[in-house]
DNA sequence: CATTATTGTTTGCCAAGGCTAAACTATTTG
DNA sequence: CAAATAGTTTAGCCTTGGCAAACAATAATG
């Protein structure tokens, strides 16, 4: 094959990660199938959150408003509603503004609670405020309650 | 629009971080698109950073091989494996293992890395190994440069 | 070397999550 | 109160990323 094998051109401080060797098959296996579970509702549980936020702050979450702030055309929206009110999640009547069902209520509070713990656990780490709530936007779905814990205690100890 | 806003029901820890105000709204619509992007590049990453690791590990990294430490279907690699193909990043002969081109072994250095720290990240923190490798498999992807600095710094002060 | 086992591919199916264009409803305003 | 504007929904299209089943190639084994 040749001589290659470009590999370690990093002059990194990480001492060559590669030190990892691969976890065992199903081990691996269980890492990749739980990014696809949290996939799954990520979504849905940012819409849920959205929809609760602006309920709180605005007193009512209107389709237009969802889709300019999740950048996102409002057909797209129009649909997602549909299924989040298939799931139980929500309660509309058409052309009106929407409404949380219990359900809908408490995966907002716990989507926007875990939220809160990873983005002041980023502030407490020193990233600048705008970068925090992007990465935390992305990464809240994919952290486990153990590593949530941990976030917490970090934050609550920074803070003195 | 009536009477409700069931709203705060939660007696949590966190100083009721609602206290965070919704973010202008194009602020938070990068929020969003950040994510979305991030999750189209997502599979294509962990699986050309997997064919890096079997080639390193193992020698040969071969369609079930990846099928099964995803826990994917054989069909599903397959078709995949065609688009690594077009968008150049592996060169495959039918019913032959897999190699990376040098874009792909680019991609592949690059995953790693960043997962790399982003792990070591976690177990300096105190988060142990399973749940480490399983948080970082799904965060990697959603870390900015910024907080990755900040991370393999953190890592480093640890190592002491 | 013939058979069986393993591995890889193709085909056809499905659901999710985007989009645009067009139709419909509600609200505002002249 | 009619028309214009703003908001919502529907219809139809596309791409991704899954699956199972049938088929093809290669490898292992008696
Ligand atoms: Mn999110
Ligand atoms: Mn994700
Ligand atoms: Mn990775
Ligand atoms: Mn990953």
């Amino acid at each position: 094959m040749s001589h290659s094998i470009p590999s370690s051109q990093q002059a990194s401080k990480t001492p060559l990660q590669s030190g990892d060797a691969l976890p065992p098959v199903e081990q691996h296996a269980r890492q990749y199938e739980t990014v696809r579970n949290a996939h799954e509702t990520e979504l849905i549980e940012d819409y849920v959150e959205l929809i609760g936020d602006l309920l709180l702050h605005r007193g009512e979450a209107r389709a237009a408003d969802i889709a300019s702030r999740m950048a996102v055309s409002q057909a797209t929206v129009s649909k997602m509603i549909r299924r989040l009110n298939e799931l139980g999640l929500v309660k509309s009547q058409p052309y009106r503004s929407l409404f949380l069902t219990p359900e809908g209520q408490a995966m907002a509070n716990a989507s926007r609670e875990r939220h809160g713990i990873v983005l002041n656990f980023l502030r407490a780490l020193g990233v600048s405020d705008t970068t925090a709530r992007i990465d935390a936007e992305g990464m809240e779905h994919h952290v486990s309650d153990e590593t949530l814990a941990i976030m917490q205690r970090y934050t609550d100890e920074k803070a003195k």
